[in-house]
DNA sequence: CTGCATCCGCCTCGATACTG
DNA sequence: CAGTATCGAGGCGGATGCAG
């Protein structure tokens, strides 16, 4: 009944009085990527209970940061403009998450540890890797197939944007999969290597995929 | 002895994994204000428990976010660099956060409702609330005291950076309290106002106070 | 079949008491 | 002052049930 608050009167306690409540952030997550549906939500956060995620929906419904889309069956969640603010917010914080991310790698070669992963998690990945000061001039669109999953990204007036689906027009397409691109991006792995183990596959204009491909970090 | 994880191949899951359990922004908020020590952050966290407290602040210490000074009894506990990083984005997330001050600012008006307030939170929402881009050339030093705690802004270098503490040599200072400082940021009460009934002082450099007043929204 | 509501065991949280 | 120990209450996680 009571919803637990800090009660301060600290604009840091309001905001985390709403997305600083478990899994909270991570829905947000799932809709920066798309409008989603209940079950879509559901699939991207594993663990969470179905109460749950429908009690943090409604919160955010409340508040304004999400709304709903259709009404009976084909219903979805999407952001509003205030949850939409959360985007760069979120890329900054992937980009702080990501001095931990060798840390649990590591952890994970120990071999006491399987990560879920999922391609649209990737999706947020790069937009937060994106390094819009590079970017001057540059306009393109790049095709991502990550383990069967297809995106494009979106880069044009210094800023780039992950969608999900097919491009109409790529420029480049790249076949791949997320550990390969995490590798790459890590710098663990060289792009020719990956190529060479057909661990990734460029088509379409190489030049531009490589121009791309400085514009992240 | 299991900490609570998501388990995601993520970096913002790793993010949440530290600093999205409840309590811990707050925690490093409060270390945003300069080095504390445990009491000292028990205060500014009304309702946390003191072993959780002892916690978190090992688990942000253990993974390199905060660190301990000293040793013994005059120990106190610090943002490392990577800490430091979350500060611009603390300030963005207090941005997005006064989306909902004014409802809750309403609630407080219904009467049902005593939110705890403390100065230092103003220091972060002072340094949020400053636009960068409005300072070109600024550089000035203003000391504020709300309701007997006395902080100073340095503005340089398009740079807002509040610290605790009286200023050496202050442009121009500035008595009020928080309350009122919230109502004129929110327009609810203008500058003018506030002065003739006697809730703001300006003393020092009145020009140098009107010119930084500007740099805030 | 999707979108939830309900129920229940468990673990985290919040408060108090206690120790170095 | 800086934590540790303890314990009741409640949010969380998982399974199940039900309605549109």
């Amino acid at each position: 009944m009571s919803k637990r608050s800090y009660n301060q009167a600290c604009s840091l306690a309001f905001a985390m009085d709403l997305i600083g409540e478990r899994w909270t952030w991570l829905i947000v997550r799932g809709l920066l990527t798309g409008p989603k549906r209940y079950g879509e939500l559901l699939e991207q956060l594993p663990g969470i209970g179905t109460n749950l995620l429908s009690d943090r929906m409604k919160t955010l419904v409340e508040h304004g940061i999400a709304e709903k889309s259709g009404k009976g069956r084909q219903s979805a969640y999407s952001l509003t403009a205030t949850g939409e603010e959360l985007r760069s917010i979120t890329h900054q914080l992937i980009r702080w998450g990501r001095h931990f991310d060798t840390a649990e790698a590591g952890r994970e070669s120990n071999g006491n540890e399987s990560l879920m992963s999922m391609p649209e998690w990737d999706m947020l990945a790069l937009e937060a890797a994106f390094v819009a000061e590079k970017a001057d001039g540059v306009q393109a669109v790049m095709q991502l197939t990550l383990s069967g999953f297809t995106f494009h990204l979106v880069i044009r007036n210094n800023s780039c944007r992950a969608i999900c689906g097919t491009a109409v027009e790529p420029d480049v397409c790249v076949t791949t999969d997320s550990a390969t691109l995490i590798d790459i991006g890590g710098k663990r792995t060289s792009l020719e290597t990956a190529e060479e183990k057909v661990k990734l596959k460029i088509e379409g204009d190489r030049s531009v995929f490589n121009q791309l491909f400085q514009l992240f970090d």
